[in-house]
Order: C-alpha cells, then structure tokens, then sequence
DNA sequence: AGAGTTCCCTATCGGTGATAGAGATTACGG
DNA sequence: CCGTAATCTCTATCACCGATAGGGAACTCT
C-alpha cells in the first residue's frame, strides 16, 4: 500500500471525474488516500507538477502505445482519427482540456507531434507544411475541446439573459446553429466537419446535404 | 472619484499586465483603488464576472467599433486580418488567452463571430460552410496563443531537461522548428501560415521558399 | 426632516498551496 | 546484530485567497 506516484495520480483522476479540476485541491486528495497533505510534496515538488501527471496519464489512456501510422489508408482519414482520439481523450474528463493546457512540456504530447509529423513527411509532405498541418490540427483540436468543456453558464446567470433579443442580435449566428443541428448531427460530427475544412481544404467539401 | 466598474476593470487590467492573472486578486486590486477588498463585491457579485469584465476590455481594446467589414477586399485576407487582430488582443496581456477561454457568455466575441459570419454569407458563401469556416478560424486562434503564453518553463523546471536526449527522441519535429526559422520568419509568420492553410486549403501553399 | 438607497467599512469564515522540522520506518554496511 | 543513513509520513503553521454578514456614513427624494 506504499503511496508512489502512481496511485497518487490515480486517485488524482478519479477526484477530478467526481469534482472537476478545481475540485482537486491536496487535502481532499490526500484524504483519499488516507494521508496528510503535506505528504504529497514528498512526491511532487508542487502543485503544477501534479496536474501534469495527470495530463499525461489522461493521455496515456488514449494513446497507450505511441499510436500506430496507417497501413494503407489515407494519411488525411488518419491524421483526422489522430485528432478525433486527442479529442476524446480531452472530453473523458472534466475540464480536460484545460489541464492539458496548463500542463506544460508534456512528453505524451510530443509523441503525439512527431508521430504525426514523421508520418506526413514519409508520405511526401513537405516538412513545412506538414509542421503547419500538425500544428493548426493539434492547436484546433485543444481549443475546440475547451471551448466545449468551458461551464455552462449557471441557472443564476441566465437570469438576466434575454434569447430573443440574442437572436435579433446575432441573427447569422443562431441561423448557423439552427441550420447545422437539424437533421441527426451531432457535436462529433461539427467536429470532424472543421477538421476536414483544415486538412482537406474548404474547397473539397464532402456530403450531399441531405 | 466614485469606484463605478470602468474604473475597477481599467485598474485590473494595470493589475494583470503587471502581475498577471494569478496576481489579480481582490485584496491587491482593492488596495489599487484605495479601497477595501469587499467593496468590488458590491460592483461585481463574484470574480468570475470580473475577470468576464476584463475579457470584454482586452477585446474592446482591439475591437472598438464591431469591427468594419471589407468594401472590395476578397473575404479570404479580411478573415485572416480579423484572426490576426484577434491574436494580437490576446498577446496585447499576459494571460490574455487564458482570460477569454475562462470568461463565459462573452458579448463581445459573439459581435465578432456575426461579424464574420455575416461577412462570408454576404460573399456569397453557405450558410453551413461560413460557420465552419468561422468556427474553425477562432478555435484555432484561442488554442493558438493560449499555448504561445503558456508559462515558459521556469529554468528551474529545465535542470533535468536533457536538450540532445529531446532532439534524438523528437528528430521530426525539431527539424520542422529548425526548418521554418532559419531566414527571417517570425511567429506572427507561423500563425498566418497556419490560418492560410485554413481560409485557402493545404493546396494552394504560397510562397517560394526563399 | 425623515426615510430609503447607495456605497464603503470592519470582522471573520472556511479553504488553499506550501514550508519547517520532528518522528517513524526501512535498507544496508560493518 | 547494530548503528547509521536514506526514505517516507507526520504535526504545526504561514500567508493568502474568495466570499459573507452586518454596521455606518452620505446622499437623494419626498
């Protein structure tokens, strides 16, 4: 029952899928796991260095092995689905997003960079513009997440919130809202859709509309 | 000498360039105004809607009026220029990413995205693709400098940091920085190349490579 | 002049990350 | 087998944070 890093960051985890990451403070971890506080800076000089234990571990669930390169396919349909895991990965947690934003110099996200760097260019890219494509599909992709992990506004703050006077002013907006979640859409489809927009350019757009 | 909102959220923001914004806190903003720290509870009924308030200012500072649309330029470098201007009202504060990822609701923001929206409907683009366009483009922007002011690892941080042992296990990507820096680009450079390959598509890559 | 509203105060609460320094426990060499 | 050293956890405490309760001065409106 020795507490090592590991268990830490996995209680860690499970505190933050049950309160959120504001929720994660050293007592309340440390009283999960039956210990006092100050104990924890045995094994993380300080605070930043936890949360990016955990960023990596919310990665490592997702990305196990450094992710395999595509056989046969396409390296457009692969670097989507790289995207897509990077997105679940972010979305398996409460307020995902942000802790892989705060974590800084994390290993399983450069991993993630060269794996698909490495596998543009043995595909013919262009370096340069496989760094550009790596890096506006990765940068997308996390601020997608965190816009859509970002708390919806409480009950209390829509108090004084006015919808239709919102509509009237920001008609194109909520027309573009509208129009998208009609039929059977849903956010992972609005997802993929902006993906494809960056890797396959707005010109090639696919999907009759229905 | 009345203590009204404009006043606080104009001193805040001198708190924020100084301190950034963990060192905004109640107590040193009020000792700024010369005042008590629970009296900015009588302006603002929580942080969250300060640090809202904030966001609006950084953004009202880049974006006075709505922000004109273009008379005959193509829509492709007038969104490229509002992504920029966008970026630059984020780099104008320390944080300043972090700021509008955090704030909630912003009205500010929603002004801008029916701005561009309105804009590329007006072009002559459809409805569904003007919103992924735009969707994509400001995503993108926030997850951009979000990462490009995350705290530099603190020399501290760096002992360990073995830089040959980094190259050896990251060679794509080191050569992919290598490669785009060497002549005279810069980082505002990088955010626009990434954006073009956005707006224009990865196909229509433009530039001779010096 | 009296009443109500506005605005700022003092006092205080519970919680937070972090440090100092004392103890217990384990591992290891003589 | 013993003592020394490294490893791990503890108690006690700091300075600071956001937030609330409730009192009091000043101003406005009738």
């Amino acid at each position: 029952m020795a507490l090592d890093k590991q268990r830490i960051v996995t209680e860690a985890l499970a505190l933050l899928d049950a309160e959120g990451l504001d929720g994660v403070t050293t007592r309340k971890l440390a009283a999960r796991l039956g210990v006092q506080s100050p104990t924890l800076y045995w094994h993380f000089s300080n605070k930043a260095e936890l949360v990016t234990a955990i960023a990596e571990a919310i990665l490592e669930q997702q990305f196990p092995e450094p992710a395999p390169p595509a056989p046969d396919e396409c390296w457009q349909d692969w670097l989507i689905g790289l995207a897509g895991r990077l997105r679940r990965a972010l979305l398996a947690h409460p307020d995902g997003a942000r802790i892989i934003a705060a974590s800084q110099l994390s290993l399983k996200m450069a991993d993630i960079s060269e794996l698909a760097m490495s596998t543009l260019v043995g595909r013919g890219i262009p370096l340069r513009q496989a760094r550009l494509t790596v890096l506006t599909v990765l940068r997308f992709t996390v601020g997608y997440v965190l816009e859509e992990q970002a708390g919806r506004p409480d009950a209390e703050a829509l108090d004084g919130f006015d919808m239709a006077a919102y509509a009237a002013a920001y008609p194109t907006v909520m027309a573009g809202v509208a129009e998208y979640f009609q039929p059977g859409r849903t956010v992972d489809d609005l997802f993929r859709d902006c993906l494809e927009q960056i890797i396959h350019g707005p010109a090639a757009r696919s999907g009759p509309t229905s």
